[in-house]
DNA sequence: GTCTATACTTCGATAGAC
DNA sequence: GTCTATCGAAGTATAGAC
C-alpha cells in the first residue's frame, strides 16, 4: 500500500473536492502568474493539483491549450462585468468629478477576485512573447479604453464642461497613468505586500485624477 | 575537409573580425532582447556568434553570467553618459519649457545605440522574474528620476515659476508617462516598425509635456 | 581558444494497465 | 479518468584532443 501523502497539493484550495480540471486550471493560474509560463512545468502543475502529470492531458490537450483556456476565462469574466453604457452616461450629468471616480471604480471592479488578479499579472508578464495576449492587451486594455475616454472628453467639451483641449491627448493623459500603475503594481513591486501596493496605487490614481480635473476644469469666475 | 559555411553567423556583424567574446555578447543581446532569456539557448547564441556551444564557456562561466555581463554593460553605459548636474541647472534659469525639453532629450541620449535599445527592451522583459534587473529598474529608472523631478518641481515652486502643486504628485504626473511609453514601445508595439514607434512616442511625450506645462504655469495676467 | 563528444538533467507528451 | 512507465527532444555544462 503506497503513501499518497507525498502527492498532496501544497495549495489548500486543491485539497477540496473541486473537479480535477478546475484544480489543474487553478494551479496553473497560480504558478504561471508567479513564475511565468516558461518557468512552470507540467510536472509542477500536476504536483500542485495533487495528480500525476499524465492525467493533465485528459483535460487539456497540451500546455499551450491550458494557457489559452486561462486567457479565455479572463476575457469572459472581464467582459461579463462590463457595465452597460447607460449606467455610465448616467454619471455624465453629474459632472466630470463623478465620471472620473466611477471610471476607475468600474474598471477595477472587473478584476475583483484573486484569480482575476493573478491572470492580470500573467497577462502583463506574457505580453512580450505571446501574440494572442499582446493583441488582447493592445485592444482591450489600451486602445478601447483610450477610445472610450476620448469620446467622453469630446462630449464634455461639447457640453462646455471642461476646457477645449485635444480629447485624444486628454485620453492619453488619463489612461496612461493607469497603465503605469498596472506595470508598477503587477511587475515592479509584485513581491511586496500586494494589497498595500494596490491601495497605494488607487491613492496615486486619485491624485492623478484630481490633478487632471484641476487642469481641465473651466474657471468659475 | 568539412564545410564551415553551415556555422556562419546569420548576423552580418559577427562575420567580421570582432573578438569572440564580443561576438558572443552581441549575439546574446540580440537574441535575449528578441525572445527573452529563457527562450534562448546557449546553442542558439553559439550558432549566431559562429562558434560551437562549448566555446562559450571559455568566455563566460555560464548562461546567467552572460546575462549579468549584459546588464552591467547597460548600467555602465547608462551612467557614463549621465550629464553633470551643472548642465541641467543651467537650463533652470531658462524656465520650465526648456527644462522639460532637455529633460527628455538628456534621458533618451543615454540609450543612443541599437545595442542599448535592445538591452533596454531586455530589461523591460526580464524585470518580472530577475531580481537584479527589477531592482535596477525600480531604483535607476523609477525612483531616482522621480526624486530628481520632485526636487526640480520643488525648486521651480520656490522660485515662483509654477503653481504650488505637491511636487511629488507633479513628478509622478511627468515621469509616469515616460514609463508608459517605454512599456508601449518596447513591449506592446515592439514587432512593428521600431523607429516609427519611437518617433510617435517622442511626439506623445511632447504633447504630454506641453499639457503638463500648461497646467502648472502661472497665469500671466 | 576552438573543436568534438558526451554526461546529465529536465521537459512535454504518449501508451497502456487498472 | 488516474496511474506507472517511458520516449524523444532539448537544455546546460564539462572533458579532452588539437
Amino acid at each position: 500500500m503506497k503513501k499518497n501523502s507525498e502527492n498532496k497539493a501544497t495549495n489548500i484550495q486543491n485539497k477540496t473536492k473541486k473537479p480535477t480540471k478546475e484544480k489543474i486550471f487553478d494551479s496553473a493560474v497560480d504558478l504561471f502568474s508567479k513564475k511565468g509560463y516558461n518557468d512552470v512545468s507540467i510536472r509542477e502543475i500536476a504536483k500542485e493539483a495533487g495528480i500525476r502529470e499524465g492525467s493533465i492531458y485528459n483535460h487539456y490537450k497540451n500546455k499551450e491549450t491550458l494557457l489559452d483556456a486561462i486567457i479565455e476565462y479572463f476575457k469572459t469574466e472581464f467582459n461579463k462585468s462590463n457595465k452597460p453604457e447607460e449606467e455610465f452616461t448616467d454619471f455624465m450629468s453629474q459632472g466630470p468629478e463623478v465620471i472620473f471616480e466611477e471610471g476607475v471604480r468600474l474598471y477595477m471592479e472587473r478584476i475583483n477576485t484573486r484569480k482575476m488578479e493573478k491572470i492580470w499579472r500573467l497577462i502583463c508578464i506574457e505580453t512580450y512573447h505571446n501574440d494572442k495576449i499582446r493583441e488582447f492587451f493592445n485592444e482591450e486594455l489600451l486602445e478601447k479604453p483610450l477610445a472610450g475616454w476620448e469620446e467622453l472628453f469630446k462630449t464634455l467639451i461639447g457640453k462646455n464642461m471642461i476646457k477645449p483641449v485635444n480629447p485624444r491627448i486628454l485620453a492619453y493623459e488619463y489612461w496612461s497613468f493607469a497603465i503605469f500603475l498596472f506595470f508598477d503594481c503587477y511587475i515592479l513591486k509584485y513581491d511586496d505586500d500586494f494589497d498595500f501596493c494596490m491601495k497605494e496605487g488607487l491613492e496615486k490614481m486619485t491624485n492623478h485624477t484630481k490633478f487632471l480635473l484641476e487642469s481641465i476644469k473651466l474657471r468659475t469666475n
